[in-house]
DNA sequence: CGTCATTGTCGAACCGATTCGACGAGCATA
DNA sequence: TATGCTCGTCGAATCGGTTCGACAATGACG
C-alpha cells in the first residue's frame, strides 16, 4: 500500500514512481502507463504526511473562527463556507481553529507542529496579539477584517466607516433628522472590534456632514437584544425615525419589537445599514443595506493566501470593498413631524433598484 | 528547529530527547530538566508531519459537512462548532470537508492519504454512499444521524419519529382535530434524509392512532419557503388548527405568514417540533419544542469516534437521544369549531414548564 | 565477590514519500 | 570510431520524528 509496493509491482525503483506521478521528470510512456495500472488496481493514494514530509509542505491552511461560544453570524458561517469550498477546489484541506476565549492552545497548536502552510484569521481585533504570533511565527496568513495601519500583512475587508456613512446621507437624504446606529455586542466593540469601532466613526461623520443628530447604541448578537435596542431608542430619544445597523444577528428582534409597538417599516421608521444578502432579503420588508458579498471574500482571501505562500516576500496585497447599498425596502422619507410619534399606514417608500454585485 | 538540534544542544541523543518528551522510557530528572530549557530557550515544537509518519496516526479528525450552497441551520453550525471544541479537548484537529454536491473530491482527499484517523459524518442519507465508502477504507467513523438499519458504524441521533409523533399526541390532547406536518425540503426527503423520513413515518403514526387528520408539507430551508407553506396549507386545508414541524429555517417565515393572515399564535394556530433551543427561544411566542441538544451531541460523537479509533473492533455504539417536549408557549388548546376560521385574539395557552434537558 | 535486575542513554532502523547525482542506452555529430 | 547529448531509470540521501535492541553503570542480593 506504500510506494515501494507499487514500485516492485511495476518492476521499477520508487523514484520512477514519484517521478511518474509528480511528472517532474520524463517517464517513458509505457512504464508511465504499467505503474498507472498497479495505482489504479490497488487504489494507491500517497501518505499525506509522508508527503508533508518530504516536500516540506502540507498542502493544508487553518482557519481561525471566532469561538463556539459567540454564535456566528450568518455572514461568518458564510465566509467559512466559501473559504472551504475555495480551498478545495485549489487541491488544499482546512484546519479548524477556534480562537479567543480559553482556545489559544488550538491556536497555537495550528501555527506549533507546521501543520499549515498558512493561515486565514477571521474576527479581527484593531489591536490584534494573533498577527503579531504569526509574524513571528513567519507563516503566511491573511485576514478578513484588517489590524489598524499594519501593512506586513494581507487582508481583504468591507469599508464599514464608508458603508455606514452612505447609509446615513441615505436617510438624511429621505429627511430624517434624528437616526441611531446599532452596533454590535458592548464586548465586542471595547474589545476592539474593527467593523464595530470603524461603523462607529463613519456614523458620527455622517451625522454631523448632515447635521442631524446620532444616537449610537450597542447592541448584542441575538434576538433578545435587537427587541431590547428598539424599546431602549424608543424610550431615550423618541425622536428617532431611523436606525442604521450592522448587527444581523439582532435584525429579527428589531423587526418583532418594531411589530410589537405597531410602527410600520418602512412608513413609521426606516432601517438600513450592512448585511449578508440573505439578512437583507429574509427582512420583512426587504432591507435597504449595503449587501456583503461573503463568499467572495472567502475565495479572495484563500487567492491572497495561496499567493502569499508562493511569495512570501511579495509585498502584501489589501482588498478593500465597498459594495453599493441596495434599494430595497426597509427606508422611506421620515414621517413628517406632526405624524411622528404615530405609526403610519403606508406603502412600500423605498424605490426598488436592481441588486448590486 | 528540529529534534537533533535540541539533542545536539542538550548534549544527548535524539531518542533521549524524544523519550524526555513523550515519557515512554524513563530519562533522569536532571538530562530532562536541561532538554526543556533547550526547548524552553528554543521554543521548539516537533513536527506534525514527522510525528504522524512515524506514529501512524495523525491527531487529527474529518468532519464531513454539507456543501456550502446547501445553508446550514443553526443546529448543524451548532453540531460543528461543538464537534470542534470538543476535538480541541482532546487535542486533535478538525479537518472540513464538504461532501455531496460536487464535492466528492474533497471527501476523496480526506480518506485517501490516511490524512486523518477518522471521520464524523454529518447529514446521513437513509441509504448513504459514504458509509459504504468509508466502511471499504477502514477508517474509524461516526455519524451523527444514522443509515437505515446499518449496525456497522457507531452513531448519535435524535429520534425523530418519537419526538413527532409526541408533539402530535400533545396537538391531539390540546382538541387539535386537523395538523400537518412541515417536513424539510422536497429534494432532500427525496434523497432519503433521514429525519425527514423518520418525522413522515412518527406523523402518520400518530395522526391514525389519534384518528385526526394529518397533511405533511415539504418546505425549503428558508424564510421564503416558511411563508410559501403557511400559505398552501390555509388554502388547501382550511380546517388545519396546529402544525409539527423539524424545519428550523422556515420558521422565521411561518411566523411572518401567521401574522400577515392576522393568525395569532397559539391563539389561532398552533406551532410545536423540534428545534434547536436557540431557535426555540427566537420563536413569538416562544416555541413548545423538542429541543435537540446539538451542542451535547458533537461532544458525545467526538467521544464515540475517540473510542471507535481507540479500539477499532469493539462493538460499534448508538444513541438514539428523545429529549423532551419543552412546554413554552406555542401551542394551545384548539380553537372551537364555531371559531376555527377566524383569528382568536387569546393569551398564552400552554402551560410553561422548566426547560428539560 | 560474582550475579542479576534496574535505570538511563545511545545508535540504528524505520515510517513513506521526494529529489539529486549518476549512469547506461541510443542516437546524432565530428 | 570516438565524442557528446538526450532520455529514461536507478540508488541513495533526506525530511524529522519514534521505537527497538543493546549496553554501561549502579545497586541489591546471595
Amino acid at each position: 500500500m506504500n510506494i515501494g509496493e507499487i514500485a516492485r509491482r511495476a518492476g521499477v525503483s520508487r523514484s520512477t514512481v514519484s517521478y511518474a506521478l509528480s511528472g517532474k521528470r520524463t517517464v517513458s510512456e509505457a512504464t508511465r502507463r504499467r505503474i498507472q495500472d498497479v495505482i489504479d488496481e490497488l487504489d494507491y493514494r500517497p501518505n499525506a504526511a509522508a508527503r508533508a514530509l518530504a516536500e516540506g509542505r502540507t498542502r493544508t491552511i487553518g482557519l481561525v473562527i471566532p469561538p463556539a461560544t459567540a454564535r456566528l453570524t450568518h455572514m461568518q458561517l458564510d465566509f467559512v463556507a466559501s473559504v472551504v469550498e475555495a480551498a478545495a477546489r485549489s487541491d488544499l484541506d482546512v484546519l479548524l481553529s477556534p480562537s479567543g476565549g480559553d482556545h489559544e492552545r488550538s491556536f497555537e497548536r495550528l501555527l506549533s507542529g507546521r501543520r499549515v502552510d498558512g493561515v486565514i484569521l477571521m474576527e479581527i481585533r484593531v489591536k490584534d496579539a494573533r498577527v503579531d504570533r504569526l509574524l513571528r511565527e513567519d507563516l503566511p496568513f491573511v485576514g478578513i477584517g484588517h489590524t489598524a495601519g499594519d501593512h506586513r500583512m494581507s487582508w481583504i475587508d468591507v469599508d464599514y466607516t464608508t458603508l455606514i456613512a452612505r447609509c446615513v446621507h441615505h436617510l438624511a437624504d429621505l429627511g430624517h433628522r434624528a437616526v441611531a446606529l446599532i452596533n454590535r455586542s458592548p464586548e465586542l466593540v471595547a474589545a476592539g472590534y474593527g467593523p464595530g469601532l470603524r461603523a462607529a466613526e463613519g456614523f458620527a461623520a455622517a451625522v454631523a456632514e448632515r447635521g442631524i443628530a446620532g444616537f449610537e447604541y450597542a447592541c448584542g448578537d441575538d434576538t433578545a437584544a435587537g427587541r431590547a435596542v428598539v424599546r431602549r431608542i424608543h424610550a431615550e430619544h423618541p425622536e428617532v425615525t431611523a436606525a442604521v445597523t450592522l448587527n444581523e444577528a439582532a435584525l429579527p428582534g428589531i423587526q418583532q419589537a418594531l411589530e410589537d409597538a405597531g410602527v410600520r417599516v418602512p412608513g413609521g421608521f426606516s432601517i438600513t445599514g450592512v448585511a449578508a444578502q440573505r439578512w437583507a432579503e429574509d427582512f420583512r420588508p426587504p432591507l435597504t443595506a449595503a449587501d456583503v458579498p461573503a463568499q467572495q471574500m472567502g475565495a479572495q482571501a484563500v487567492e491572497l493566501l495561496v499567493e502569499r505562500i508562493a511569495a512570501p516576500d511579495a509585498p502584501p496585497r489589501h482588498i478593500l470593498l465597498t459594495p453599493p447599498v441596495s434599494l430595497r425596502a426597509s427606508t422611506a422619507p421620515a414621517p413628517s413631524l406632526a405624524e411622528s410619534t404615530q405609526a403610519r399606514v403606508s406603502g412600500s417608500g423605498g424605490s426598488t433598484a436592481p441588486n448590486g454585485r
